[in-house]
DNA sequence: CTAAGTGCAAAATGTTTGCATACTT
DNA sequence: AAGTATGCAAACATTTTGCACTTAG
């Protein structure tokens, strides 16, 4: 599971990643991205890195509904570090996808280990709800 | 989006899921259900009266997983007459879901609400992580 | 030279849609 | 009769796979 080779295509496309820490994007814009690029990468390819990227947790994967594609995100190595965890919400209106720190919600990982026997993966957990501007503007 | 006829498709549909409260079953678990059945309900039907039943709050959806199917759960009437809040956690191992009635857990919709501006749906979000299990059997 | 990665096109998957037909009211 | 639901088959979108070819080590 862990990449061997240097290839071309994954240099390049961990290169971009680095530009857009945090962003999300699918598979699709990836390889619409590198389309206008002057070396694009097969669609194949594309999906088959970022599957081994996220098995290396150098991106995060996040499956926020059937029919839309998966999300992704480049993290880097820094959380390997003990970086500050960071968890998601899915406003299920508007469609976005937000960034949260907090402590706080951090316990409930320890909640859910110690109560009921879950290892929480918080890189992959997304809270799903009602943003605030959404609720809002009702 | 309120179902304005008594079909028969649709009232043998309720009459199953009703047998099957809480259970989890995806838009192909019910085809093939009633492919063995003396009357069988076409594909289409039968995901179209799941996403009306949804909006109508008598079942839940899940979106696991890109790959995967969605996940459905009859929870018929008594959720609205403030029943107990029900959570979800995700195996990315096995792939169990587990069903959690926690009343710690509902702290955190007040949280997310009051710290976050956020209106958790509890009904949709889903805790992925590593069960008791798995975490056990390695 | 060997193992691993690539890219194309085809397959697989789950879900949605167009439309003629059948059923509810 | 009017409005809605059904069911089939075809359309869709995303993701995966088979396989011959290329590239990294």
């Amino acid at each position: 599971m862990k990449s061997k080779y240097k290839t071309r295509q994954r240099e390049i496309l961990l290169d971009y990643l680095k530009t857009i820490p945090g962003k999300h994007f699918t598979a699709g814009d990836i390889c619409e991205y590198f389309k206008s690029q002057e070396s694009p990468i097969g669609q194949s390819t594309v999906y088959r890195q970022l599957e081994e990227l996220v098995n290396e947790g150098l991106i995060n994967k996040y499956n926020l509904s059937a029919s839309d594609p998966a999300c992704f995100e480049y993290i880097g190595e820094n959380v390997h570090s003990g970086g500050e965890v960071c968890f998601h919400c899915k406003c299920e209106k508007c469609g976005k996808l937000i960034h949260l720190h907090c402590d706080e919600l951090i316990e409930i990982q320890s909640h859910m280990m110690e109560k009921h026997q879950f290892m929480l993966d918080p890189l992959r957990t997304v809270f799903y709800g009602i943003c605030e501007e959404c609720r809002c503007s009702e």
